[in-house]
DNA sequence: CACAAATACATAACTAGTTATATAATGAGT
DNA sequence: ACTCATTATATAACTAGTTATGTATTTGTG
């Protein structure tokens, strides 16, 4: 049996860790939607909620809305476009801009999925938060209220230049 | 100001918010990393860890220590050992096994990042947590203990089968 | 002793993002 | 009216992993 470094960091390699939890529970997830034979990418799952909530969207309000860049938000617009689950539009106010809303298609899949399937996913997932002393999801949030407020790298600037302790 | 919808949704789109939270992470301390001169990527120093502090390590080994899979463990491998890091040889007990280990280089790098980088590091990420209302780091592991002990996909199949509640 | 199963790792192809840069359109200032 | 700065998005190249598959070696069984 080997060490779980990673773990026993702590602090330190907290972003490797978060990562693969998060990869480890998209994965998981990818897993249910492929046995309920929904044909979407556990990573799409954001974006197609995101549209349903506060559609018709621009690509950079696709990516604020999910949380990731705006080539990312791109690349994501044009798989679920591919995917027949979205309509891209040129803006008619703004030529640079493009509108992103739900298809007949993408709709139907998205009140399935409301109905039958997330509320399934999220019910398991709370399930294995259930027994965590704290609530996790609050302190995520202030985990990236934080990072907002004050990157690591002024964080490390203002610490004493003294040795850290041995 | 776009609503954050993966924080909204909880549950359900948690391993896209644990993803992001951690390439932010990463990606911060990269930036430490580089404004302290460190030629190594915040994604290596797992397994600069934990070829230190358990080496020499098979490739297998590296994998399990560092929780990535045996594929993702061979590319660092070779990331480390192209930066003159580590030193890979052939195991004279099994020539299907390498074993890894820290040149002198990779074990200076490794010794004066202990005393002067990554204690920095540790304490401005304890900063942003130290205001959480849970022990994180204790939170993170009972997550990934119950996501080894039942995956998602047997926690929905023993699910009730009735609708979920409205 | 021979063969099949298992194991260890490398490689190919892929996912899910990122950063850097290019192009097109809009808006502000003169 | 023109020019330059800004904005919105697309594309290229990249990172940090994954899954699938292939090859070489070891082990177990008959």
């Amino acid at each position: 049996m080997v060490d779980d470094v990673v773990r026993e960091l702590g602090y330190l390699t907290l972003g490797s860790r978060f990562r693969r939890i998060g990869e480890r529970l998209q994965s998981e997830v990818q897993q249910v939607l492929d046995e309920l034979g929904l044909p979407v990418q556990s990573s799409q799952l954001p974006a197609l909620a995101a549209v349903d909530r506060l559609g018709p969207l621009t690509v950079g309000e696709l990516a604020e809305a999910v949380g990731i860049t705006q080539p990312g938000a791109t690349r994501l617009m044009t798989q679920l476009s591919e995917s027949g689950l979205v309509d891209v539009r040129q803006s008619s106010e703004d030529q640079r801009r493009r509108l992103i809303s739900l298809t007949d298609k993408g709709r139907q899949l998205v009140e399935t999925s409301k109905r039958d399937v997330w509320p399934r996913i999220d019910t398991a997932v709370a399930e294995i938060c259930a027994d965590l002393t704290g609530p996790l999801l609050e302190q995520l949030t202030a985990i990236e209220h934080h990072l907002e407020a004050t990157p690591l790298h002024r964080r490390i600037a203002r610490q004493p230049h003294d040795q850290p302790s041995a």
